[in-house]
DNA sequence: AGCACGCCGACT
DNA sequence: GTCGGCGTGCTC
């Protein structure tokens, strides 16, 4: 019988009470009580009642002098935590610095309060026929000469035909009504009957899978024999747009469900679901579920739940769906692996795909990531052999590769087109709708203007709370700040020198949708971006539209270039590729290249041969090279190469501190103090740090709060993490910080 | 996160 | 003289 516990305490944040407190176990719960457990104990001064974790049980305690306080309440009869989620959650601590509360946070579902788990049973209300059949003829054949009687009588034969109905479903029929159901109660014909839901798994739809061809079946192949031999495996998956992944997804899968198994499938963004959902539903019927950002917390903890129960079999999801605690999970899919969606932007500030593998290793699963454009960090690892590589480089059916245009638009100024539509790309929509064909067209931008300045004295208006310049949102004649969200009225004059001239640069989707109605507006024009996808179903519907034809022609973010499979696209057009290419970032050429050859894999995905135009003022950049001669292979290899001199990931880590607040001396004073730190401890041991900085973050300013960033270097993870995690203590041990904020990212995938 | 302790300014 | 400001420290 265990006498002590160590409990960890939720609090809502990171705090310095995030460590394993001993409390004593009364007899009267110490039979009950179980690691993983909720409890409620006593704490601080008042002992007030907090929410508690067991993570460990013991039998007796090292004296220290504390006077041991009693566990109070046990809240849950099973562990709502098993071994494993406690170990991943150690992991989750360790890995990305974070602390038990925040890691618990994340891998339990949301919305958990002091209460045991929904764990209430499902049950569905059936409708039956009395046994008593003499009574039912009986009320049949007194009424039987009523007209209003043909309903009921429809609805008496129809349930002696379908003994195990419910009401839902009966309901649904077009001749059943509600009334005539009351009706039929109240004479005693029918009764209805609360009946829990079992759950009975459907077979798997064997028809609906489609033959592979020779590099799909080797794939599937290459899946049996891990998910056989049981042994965990990273394998990415290298297949061009249209070559068919999703059926590579489905046969694997089906493999672990015949042996007893259970999969996680991740995808980038909930708006690519409902596709992929329907794909498997038709497969694998009720084993499959959907776990949405949008459903309620109750769903989320029902679903928690019939996962731990086995009463399903597939989860698909985004990345919080990674924690899923399906049983014997042996194969997690990361469909469009490259996506940064998959790195949480909250603490703790996990990446999905690192999840995923622990996972995996603790299974002896498998992880297959999925992409046409693998990262440049899975490329390293599959060229190492730390992962397995398999290529999928065959277009599914008669779909071809696109042929490419790379059109330099320092010529187009030259010539005396000052529209964001080169002389090409113009000719090619006006082809390709005369043609019967739809296009895409992709511009990272949203809002009319991107920037507004004044032409006297040359001020660009700026967010009051930001540093980042307004945008013109044409349609609701209003700025806008892309960061805070904040709104303001356009001005008549220049607010730094009163002028009236002032000017609308820079095209946005707005912008550009606009001018393309003008042309293009008969072809039925539409435009995606995050201002027109606000409603639940603003994705489906401007998709749909596209999807019926009712479209020819989409502008969008880079929204429109995710995993939509429309076979009349012929023409993609990138309308400023060098968007992404400036940014200060060691990821920029990488992000560029895999936006591009994501956008290219949306044109020609039907019979007809695709066209993609890419406008750009830097044609002879490494990535526009790569683009034009399909060097994929090469684009790798050089930018390995880069990483590798300049001493960025892969071949180091970093580990990114970031501190903010509303006084900039404030916020600067901190971490000056914090680098100093970094240094001299960098100079004490035998590793070696690179510390960078402190320099003003990128976006130097967000919602009032001023930001500056330091940069810490290593090249193995681990000591990088023991250096990262020592000096903060320190600095946290000796200094007093107030008003600033402390936030740290390790492997960060954006430093904006 | 709470909550108490504690050491300085404006009030009855 | 005291009330209360919130900076600082502790919680098994």
């Amino acid at each position: 019988m265990p006498c002590y516990a160590q409990i960890i305490i939720q609090f809502a944040t990171v705090n310095e009470i995030d460590r394993p407190f001993t409390y004593e176990v009364a007899p009267e719960i110490s039979s009950r009580i179980q690691v993983g457990q909720r409890v409620k104990v006593p704490f601080g001064r008042y002992n007030h009642l907090q929410l508690g974790y067991v993570v460990k049980l013991m039998n007796e305690v090292q004296e220290t002098g504390y006077r041991l306080k009693k566990v109070a309440v046990l809240i849950d009869e099973k562990p709502i935590l098993d071994n494993k989620q406690l170990e991943l959650i150690s992991f989750i601590v360790d890995y990305y610095a974070t602390s038990y509360a925040a890691a618990i946070d994340v891998v339990l579902p949301p919305g958990l309060k002091e209460q045991p788990i929904a764990v209430e049973e499902m049950s569905e209300k059936k409708v039956r026929l009395v046994e008593d059949r003499i009574k039912l003829k009986a009320y049949c054949n007194a009424n039987a000469h009523k007209q209003i009687f043909a309903k009921q009588k429809w609805l008496i034969d129809y349930l002696r035909e379908h003994t195990d109905i419910n009401q839902k479903e009966l309901l649904a029929l077009p001749e059943v009504s509600a009334s005539s159901l009351k009706t039929l109660e109240k004479n005693g014909c029918i009764y209805i009957e609360e009946e829990k839901v079992v759950y009975r798994p459907d077979p798997i739809c064997e028809m609906r899978f489609k033959t592979l061809n020779d590099q799909q079946e080797q794939a599937v192949q290459y899946l049996k024999a891990l998910n056989e031999a049981n042994v965990y495996r990273t394998i990415l998956l290298e297949g061009v747009t249209g070559s068919g992944k999703t059926e590579v997804f489905l046969h694997a899968i089906r493999e672990v469900l015949m042996h007893g198994g259970t999969a996680l499938v991740l995808v980038p963004e909930i708006a690519l679901t409902d596709q992929t959902l329907f794909r498997f539903k038709e497969r694998f019927g009720n084993r499959v579920a959907l776990s949405h950002s949008r459903m309620s917390a109750k769903e989320r903890q029902r679903l928690y739940m019939r996962a731990k129960n086995n009463e399903v079999s597939i989860i698909i999801g985004p990345r919080s769906a990674v924690f899923m605690p399906l049983d014997n999970l042996k194969l997690i899919v990361v469909d469009e692996a490259h996506e940064s969606s998959y790195k949480s932007e909250t603490t703790p500030k996990y990446h999905a795909i690192d999840i995923a593998k622990k996972r995996m290793m603790q299974n002896k699963g498998q992880v297959l990531l999925a992409t046409a454009t693998p990262s440049i960090e899975s490329y390293a690892a599959a060229r190492s052999g730390e992962y397995s590589l398999l290529t999928l480089n065959k277009r599914i059916g008669e779909a071809v590769l696109p042929e490419v245009d790379i059109v330099d638009m320092r010529l187009e100024i030259q010539k005396g087109n000052n529209s964001v539509l080169s002389h090409t790309l113009f000719e090619a929509i006006k082809d390709a709708l005369e043609a019967d064909g739809q296009v895409m067209l992709l511009l990272n931008r949203r809002g009319y203007s991107t920037f507004i300045n004044c032409r006297s004295c040359g001020h660009v208006i700026k967010c009051d709370h930001c540093d980042v310049s307004m945008t013109y949102h044409a349609s609701q004649q209003i700025l806008q700040c892309h960061y805070c969200g904040k709104t303001s009225d356009v001005p008549e004059v220049c607010p730094e020198c009163g002028s009236k001239y002032i000017r609308f640069m820079g095209s946005g989707t707005e912008k550009v949708e606009a001018y393309l109605k003008e042309c293009f507006g008969n072809y039925g024009v539409a435009r995606m971006d995050m201002d027109t996808t606000t409603g639940k179903e603003g994705h489906q519907k401007i998709l749909s539209a596209f999807r019926k034809k009712e479209v020819r022609l989409l502008i969008g973010t880079q929204m429109i270039a995710k995993g939509h499979d429309f076979p009349a696209v012929t023409l993609v057009g990138v309308l400023s590729a060098d968007l992404s290419l400036f940014m200060q970032d060691f990821r920029s050429n990488e992000r560029t290249y895999q936006l591009l050859t994501q956008a290219m894999g949306r044109a020609g995905r039907g019979k007809e041969k695709g066209r993609v135009v890419i406008q750009t003022y830097n044609p002879n950049h490494l990535v526009m090279e790569v683009i034009r001669n399909n060097a994929q292979e090469a684009f790798y290899e050089q930018e390995l190469a880069n990483r590798e001199m300049l001493g960025y990931p892969p071949y180091t880590h970093i580990f990114s501190i970031l501190v903010s607040g509303l006084d900039e001396g404030e916020v600067i004073r901190t971490i000056q103090l914090l680098s100093q730190y970094y240094r001299y401890y960098s100079q004490k041991g035998q590793s070696h740090f690179r510390v960078i900085g402190p320099t003003s973050a990128v976006i130097s300013k967000i919602g009032d709060e001023y930001r500056w960033r330091l940069l810490i270097v290593g090249e193995e993870r681990e000591k990088l993490l023991i250096y990262g995690k020592f000096c903060l203590e320190k600095f946290y041990n000796k200094e007093k910080v107030s008003g600033t904020k402390i936030q740290w990212d390790v492997d960060p995938l954006a430093m904006l």
